[in-house]
DNA sequence: TTGAAAGCGTTACCAG
DNA sequence: CTGGTAACGCTTTCAA
């Protein structure tokens, strides 16, 4: 059994009230008799009993993340500058994962709201707002992350899906290529986004999408790799041919590159590949990729400040929505 | 403020008690009481304060993860299946990371012991073992992931580092490699493990580590693609000059492959690289890279099945140590 | 400067 | 079958 108050207490013959008031600086103590508490607790190796402790004062200093893969390096990554920026204000972060799967995240949601959080943030995997309806009107702060749900009223931060598609594609348009295809994303707001991107980017250089061009197929976020190289297979069957893809993420377009140089094609110099979220072995890759960087850490830096702003507010402030910008970073798979 | 059992109880003219139970399948319970209870609770979306239920008996269900940084896929995988497994039983896993840097890891330990976890996995970024005798005296369960102490008697799981080192240089022996250089890891046991295994094979084989053949500077666990290429221009102006390096991780391995072909060399005609962890895009690297891998879902499964053992036993078990068997997986990098 | 009493939300124990 | 009482480890309030 660990030690408690009681056992301080009783030992030094003061009251557990002493103790729990040393322990939190009130200056309402001796010097004497604070030393004497100190000491003890040192040599007890004694910590107080947090969960105890946020029973009472009804705060846990606990924030709860909950993403779909944390193999996945841009929700490792949210989560590395998530925590850091909370631990400064003495928040501490629990992540839980979901797997992509929409019910184990209802499993994920419902441990941490026993556990009586201080905020959530959720990247989910849900098809559908339902459930975060639920917790707005009933729960803990909530920020959405990286996916969202039209209409509804939410906090969110993530990158700006649509602004990430067109910085793609219009790449891809200067660099001269004329039929531009898309291997496209799941139903969720970035694979919509991007796909909205690459489209309004297309209509406005007068350039149409042709029959074919965007993959009936969606990269799922997992597996990606194998549904861009038969995806990309199926693009290549197509007549005209495209000269250009856009990816929605980067294993995507790793696959997409293994099709068209198993197809005896050259890339960029028949085919420009770009991919999506700019993984750190981009360079070392047989074809260095171009990629749209997600600026992650921002991302976490900026659902870090949102989540303590709703922490700290009295009343519950409006809900506001963070878009960080892309950038593009050009290798070798589209540099003509 | 949520909803209490107390709520439910005045709302219903029961009490508490007849609550708790029905919430936890007691069958001392009339079934019209328990469906007034049930209907009551769906209603309100009741869900009971897990931190108040773990005060009163003694467990939380809560097991935490501790690693050096989950950015490294090593560690999210492990993460990944340690959760699942634990999941099964009802344990719910905590993850967080240290960055690599002992003091924060000693801040987030101390954060898990305050919460009365259940057990604690923790792959380390201490020098010194200190923190684990301690630990060990008076905390709960604990398993070490990954790194271990020597000396210290512990429970531990991870992979045969020194049979890794071994099954790399035997490899490279056999390619018919004749002067075999390694670019070393860190001072921790696997760092030290898979130098040991190096050691020894060339050992066996009659075979002479040359001066220089260990290269001073330790790959640190990140950042070290850039170490790994530094390391290897110093291993390039030795004389004889090295046919055949195993390199304590790809990152390093990736740096070295740089290295050697920026030097207007070739790999593996010249030399020969295997790296360690056998990362999943080592397949569409330029040079696709062998490697040793560590197996690491079953690093994964193991450990929760011993963590799941020390949970349910009522007198502590004795100290075991699991070592996992690697695999070496050979590429392009390698093969001649 | 100190501490007694009440309470946080729950479960264990035992009497009715 | 039901529920009163005590307890878990802590903080808050207020009186001494």
């Amino acid at each position: 059994m660990p030690v408690t108050m009681k056992d301080i207490a009783r030992d030094l013959g003061v009251s557990v009230v002493t103790v729990s008031k040393v322990l939190r600086n009130h200056d309402d103590i001796s010097e004497a008799t604070r030393k004497r508490v100190l000491d003890r607790v040192k040599e007890l190796n004694y910590r107080p009993n947090l969960a105890a402790r946020g029973l009472v004062t009804g705060h846990t200093y606990l924030v709860g993340l909950v993403v779909p893969d944390l193999l996945h390096p841009f929700f490792a990554e949210v989560a590395k500058a998530l925590s850091k920026a909370l631990l400064k204000k003495g928040y501490y972060l629990i992540i839980s994962s979901s797997e992509e799967d929409a019910e184990l995240e209802a499993r994920e949601i419902d441990q941490l709201l026993g556990r009586r959080l201080d905020a959530l943030v959720i990247a989910t995997s849900m098809a559908t707002p339902g459930i975060f309806e639920r917790l707005e009107r009933q729960g803990p702060p909530l920020v959405l992350l990286d996916r969202s749900f039209p209409g509804l009223a939410t906090n969110f931060v993530g990158v700006d899906d649509e602004l990430a598609g067109a910085m793609a594609t219009e790449h891809l348009v200067a660099i001269g290529c004329k039929r531009i295809a898309h291997l496209r994303g799941p139903d969720h707001s970035p694979g919509v986004g991007r796909l909205e991107g690459y489209r309004a980017t297309l209509a406005k250089h007068g350039m149409k999408v042709l029959p074919g061009y965007v993959s009936a197929t969606r990269a799922s976020d997992v597996a990606s790799r194998e549904n861009g190289k038969t995806a990309m297979r199926e693009l290549l069957a197509l007549k005209p041919r495209p000269d250009g893809v856009f990816c929605f993420n980067d294993p995507t377009a790793m696959g997409a590159v293994d099709a068209i140089l198993e197809a005896g094609l050259r890339v960029p110099q028949d085919i420009a590949v770009v991919g999506c979220g700019n993984l750190h072995y981009n360079d070392s890759l047989r074809v260095p990729l171009s990629s749209i960087d997600q600026n992650t850490q921002q991302i976490g830096e900026r659902a870090a400040r949102l989540t303590l702003a709703l922490l700290e507010a009295k009343v519950p402030p409006k809900k506001k929505s963070i878009f960080v910008e892309p950038t593009l970073v050009v290798r070798a798979s589209s540099k003509r």
